[in-house]
DNA sequence: TTGCTTACTTACTGGTAAGTAAGTATTTTT
DNA sequence: AAAAATACTTACTTACCAGTAAGTAAGCAA
């Protein structure tokens, strides 16, 4: 991907987190970049292209940060996870998840399939995470590993959209019992 | 409040579940009222006067309707507010805070500060709730009331909004395991 | 019956949105 | 050296949006 190309996913990625699919324009990429509107279209004709890939630029990155947590023991790699959204809390964004399955009835067809790809990407990671963990004593649950992982991906989803309107404190309370919860 | 801001408001609430509350507009509004742009605005000057209009019409509706189930044991108190997220899944609604907390930074700020109060009012009875569920050995639980209250909150907020994307079944699994962490 | 309020309509403004057609400069390929 | 692809800019269109000014018809109130 150029290099241009690359600034304009990164801008949108922070924008869709930050003020939503819908609540940016073009125009919001284009002047920081210091390049016209009409160059933006360049690269990505639809603003559905340039959600197309601003969510395989995440799911790319997903992929290989999970690749490198795959050594580590079960509850460290999920607390990688928190972690990762623990940075994305005190920057006061929410998680793309977060952010387009509110909009999802307005998004494109094309663009819906991604956001429903991505969180399917998320769901298995975390599923797997759950039952490699549990058979190895390092968590304790009840119920199905792909339940308690709809459970923790929601609190985690949803803490960021909480967060940002009760403030960061909701995240950290969250998170910890969260994870006191699985402990055995 | 006359029968046709109840109308408007009835609608913009529709609206905002189901699209967003920056992706509708006054003509989403008029057009099925049968009437012209300028008349909502007579009844809302601004947007952020019918965002506001629509979510202290639901804090009023919420607490009404806790009002009626506090005789209930807490158990069924807490079904019965899983059904109702159990109804809006089915009618393809996410809540007012999945919807609006996402578009917050987009929100004038007396319409942000509601949001607020909206959060406050459900989590303020949850916790209650919780807390006297416990007391009478109906509820079982880890930590503080107020911290569950987060984690269910949350739990369900999200559940509508993976719904949407995943399909509904998505909201049996979490509120059904969410129930059963929760019984003796 | 004159005046005021309610609940609108008509007609408009200023601004912004996504998107496009046509042209240009630079680099790359043949 | 000619042709073609790349990465834009200029200039534009169409469409919509929130919001407003001015007018109006109906009802009520002194």
């Amino acid at each position: 991907m150029s290099e241009t190309k690359d600034k304009i996913v990164s801008l949108a990625d922070q924008l869709i987190r930050v003020r939503g699919f819908n609540a940016f324009s073009y125009k919001d990429i284009a002047e920081p970049l210091e390049m016209k509107n009409a160059a933006v279209h360049y690269h990505f004709p639809a603003k559905s292209d340039l959600g197309i890939g601003v969510i395989q630029h995440d799911r790319n990155r997903f992929a290989a940060t999970i690749a490198k947590w795959n050594k580590l023991p079960e509850q460290e790699q999920l607390q990688q996870l928190i972690n990762v959204f623990r940075k994305h809390c005190h920057a006061g964004n929410i998680c793309l998840m977060g952010s387009l399955s509110p909009d999802y009835n307005t998004l494109a067809p094309d663009m819906q399939q991604e956001v429903q790809q991505m969180a399917e990407d998320i769901l298995h990671w975390l599923s797997q995470t759950l039952e490699n963990g549990r058979k190895h004593k390092r968590f304790q649950f009840k119920g199905k590993a792909a339940d308690r992982a709809l459970l923790i991906m929601t609190n985690l989803q949803a803490s960021l959209l909480m967060s940002r309107v009760l403030g960061p404190e909701i995240f950290t309370r969250i998170s910890h019992q969260l994870m006191e919860d699985l402990i055995p």
